[in-house]
DNA sequence: ATGTAGAGAGTGAGCAATCGCTCACTAAGG
DNA sequence: CCTTAGTGAGCGATTGCTCACTCTCTACAT
């Protein structure tokens, strides 16, 4: 947890260090990112710096939270996007759109997370992190089934978990070159992330959806 | 590559110093693994070490084709493994889990690569790599359309990306804490892998099976 | 057999650079 | 004059990599 010192200065500043910070951890990593060079582009000297945070892992947890806090901001509300629960999902991966545009750092970081062995970190994020896709979806889905849209035989923990792992690889694809290239790949050079949306929610409407989802039928 | 002299020691010593070195590359990740614990965990000099390799990012991506040979020679028939294009798949995905049993090493520094801003090892992975699930999937879906388990109007190439992004995370579901208390999350606490590929192939059938495929009406 | 010369595999102390972090200090405010 | 914010040179530990060296094996002349 940050250091009192901290809570003291002005917002734009904590912000100022915090956005610096995630883009360093964004670009280099964890074990890579260089704490003085985070201050020197932050304006404030490597002193300061550990007046404000006890040590790196407290920065990097520090930026963690910034960052997982402007995602859940985004995802504010999508429930309540439509009365149809596709392009509630919808919303959802266009949100993913948003945020990949305004904050890669903060989706960087937190695919990092994943990757790395940093067992202590993943313990105290996953839950927290995580709850935020899973309560989205399955208030969707759950909602989508009692107005009629979504077929009520489904399983419907194994269906957003699905649903969640494809808006997770999609979120990264935006981010990382190899996962820009695989989507090349297998979608053979069309890489309009509109049109992939589109067929999502096709995919979707066919997984689960009933005749109600269908719309004019395809 | 490989300098000259790492060719001409013995196969298992190769295999070892690989093996090690995969190890310490996944444990640690590319900036925090330790060469000089490489060469004495695997019995060599660093000395030698240098003899074999020409530096730190040479011996990583030595170490990183060994792992994807192993994950290439793992997947190799899949395609042939029974008639029904659903058994087929969830063949993939059992050996999968196969992967993560026998050398978790080998995803997580593929996964680790992914999460890395390392863009120039991305650009000469990606293609090689994801050539593997993309070629296997695509030929199990057009043979599973021509006989008539598959529905022929679905778009197969946004197919085959959602079932390869469903495959990929669950593989790294295999080997990362994080993704493992995610899945738990999501399914409630009942991980049994076998039952997350069953409700995969289940999954499957609803999205793009014909009559066919679904067998005794469920 | 024996001596010898050369190639090249293998060694490991240690150089050079990096980086997390400290601490003795100054400056400002009350 | 005390408290608190801020400074930045530099310490100590780590680590990628080098290089001067030894050891082993083969080739060939004696």
């Amino acid at each position: 947890m940050a250091r009192a010192t901290f809570n003291r200065i002005p917002p734009e500043k904590q912000a100022l260090v915090l956005d610096v910070a995630n883009r360093e951890f964004a670009e280099h990593g964890y074990h890579k990112a260089n704490i003085n060079t985070i201050a020197s582009k932050a304006g404030i000297s490597i002193g300061a710096m550990y007046k404000y945070f006890a040590n790196k892992e407290d920065l990097f947890c520090e930026a963690l939270e910034w960052g997982v806090r402007f995602i859940r901001d985004t995802y504010e509300g999508v429930e309540h996007a439509s009365n149809d629960p596709f392009e509630k999902i919808r919303t959802m991966f266009l949100k993913v759109l948003d945020i990949a545009r305004e904050r890669p750092q903060a989706l960087q970081v937190y695919m990092a997370l994943l990757g790395s062995n940093m067992d202590d970190f993943a313990q105290r994020y996953a839950n927290i992190i995580e709850d935020v896709g899973h309560t989205y979806l399955k208030h969707i889905i759950l909602q989508g089934q009692q107005d009629g849209y979504v077929d009520k035989d489904v399983d419907v923990g194994a269906l957003i978990f699905f649903l969640d792992n494809h808006l997770m690889m999609f979120a990264f694809s935006q981010i990382s070159l190899y996962l820009k290239i695989r989507q090349e790949t297998f979608l053979e050079g069309s890489v309009n992330q509109e049109r992939v949306i589109d067929e999502t929610i096709r995919i979707c409407k066919r997984m689960f959806g009933t005749d109600r989802a269908q719309g004019p039928k395809t």
